[in-house]
DNA sequence: CAATCGGTTCGGTGCCGGCCGAACCGACGG
DNA sequence: CCGTCGGTTCGGCCGGCACCGAACCGATTG
């Protein structure tokens, strides 16, 4: 009605808006966070961990695909939606990060559901929980890795480890690419590994069988022989491994209350 | 009414929710947008900005606080609001980047306002617009920088380079952090600086008055000895710099329609 | 002190969208 | 062919919230 002129940047938080104020229902974030197991589920499966009936949760699923936040694809009478690229899966880690930032600081996890999603999950493509903060810290231990608030890198040294241990790292792109991320932990406060370098590794635990998907969560079952391999391996002894040594402070001995402030 | 226990990622998922419906609503996302641009702005401007009434934008304002999205600092009668982490502004900015992904390919800037965005704008912290791109590539193609979709590294002759220029990249952490962090240009839809080392970059631009805030915006003014030095120093000529390399192909020579598949 | 101005609080209005039951569509299986 | 099942579409209900004008609060200024 006031006749103005489009302007550029508007459509581009137009779109942004729309993105957030899809996630920003309950019934379709619980849904994108069912997705973020990684695998794909059917629109059924999604309406069932979102506690809506079905015809609710195929308009929600309608509206997340037209935004292009979700895909979908038919086989037989099922249709299995996925989340559409890594960079949604990026996104909704950041939300979850700042999320995390306004929990209660000693708020620790109730029930045995609970406890297993913080010993060992997965993040879209990639470990997270104990299990995938103990892997890098692991990894950094040895010298093989770096992380730090904004970035991550892999050393040479830990190159040739992850390709021993059976990791793809290869890519089509220059030499100097580094697939390493470092991905905010919601549950340990604490920074586990994504990116390429992630990927592989859940892959990898995958394939070996150190680790199992549990049904349609987002919860990993750690195997016995996994937990055997991971010791031996990796060096990492999960009953042992300490649990929240602090918000964003990797190497402090003692806990301290820090808050997240820039 | 289900009596069911209350789970603990769901005070998780349920924070998440909270922080999407924030971002969610065109008011509260255009006025973060203009926060985005790092300063800190009065409420009437950014009810102004957002074109709300003042008693609309307050409202919001306590909502984004309470969230912990935004803070705020009084001085005599006006109440300054700024973004009140980093950790807020890469969620505003990946959120940036997934909504990018849907908008139309070739939708180029109309007016000069929106030239003058694209040109040089303030992403929080950093520099983004032509310029940010401009100077990655710049430091990218010396060498002295590489950058890539999950992180970014400085090398060692990219890190003496910025200390001779002014930077101060020195931290109290151990020696290999590396704080160089690839951030998807909405406008470019090619990855600029962030980090610290983007941050040093746009101090440092500012302090030399190579570049100057317009306002209230976003917008980066490049001042004439800018330009003059940024070729000297950084061999930057933005009236040359190319536009619009293609999404997420630094170095691909011509345009390719590709999408931003996983 | 009164006038001004930035900012918030209050009360009331209107609309958007999340929800479900019922009906419908298409695939599979006998 | 009909029954079953996964999934979507339709119609209507209802709650929440974005919005504004008016009033109010506190700091600054003269």
């Amino acid at each position: 009605m006031t006749g103005e002129r489009l302007r550029w940047d508007m459509v581009a938080s137009a779109n942004m808006v729309e993105v957030a104020a899809l996630v920003g229902d309950t019934a379709r974030a619980t849904m994108l966070a069912a997705l973020m197991g990684g695998q794909a589920l059917t629109a059924t499966e999604l309406a069932f961990q979102a506690r809506i009936s079905r015809p609710t949760a195929s308009e929600h699923l309608v509206r997340l695909l037209n935004a292009r936040l979700i895909s979908v694809t038919p086989s037989g009478r099922f249709r299995y939606y996925r989340i559409t690229s890594p960079l949604v899966a990026q996104m909704l880690e950041s939300m979850i990060a700042v999320a995390a930032l306004e929990m209660p600081p000693r708020h620790r996890p109730r029930s045995a559901r609970d406890e297993a999603l913080c010993l060992a999950r997965s993040c879209y493509d990639h470990m997270a929980g104990r299990l995938g903060v103990a892997v890098a810290d692991a990894l950094i231990e040895r010298d093989y890795m770096h992380l730090s608030a904004d970035g991550g890198v892999l050393t040479d040294a830990g190159h040739r480890f992850l390709c021993d241990f059976g990791a793809r790292l290869e890519t089509d792109r220059r030499s100097k690419r580094i697939f390493c991320r470092a991905c905010l932990d919601w549950s340990e406060r604490r920074y586990h590994v994504g990116g390429l370098v992630g990927a592989e590794l859940q892959r990898r635990f995958l394939e070996l069988g150190w680790i199992a998907r549990t049904g349609a969560t987002r919860a990993f079952k750690v195997t016995d022989a996994g937990k055997i391999e991971l010791k031996d391996i990796f060096g990492v002894d999960l009953d042992v491994a300490s649990t929240n040594r602090g918000l964003l402070a990797p190497r402090q001995p003692e806990e301290s209350s820090q808050r997240a402030a820039g």
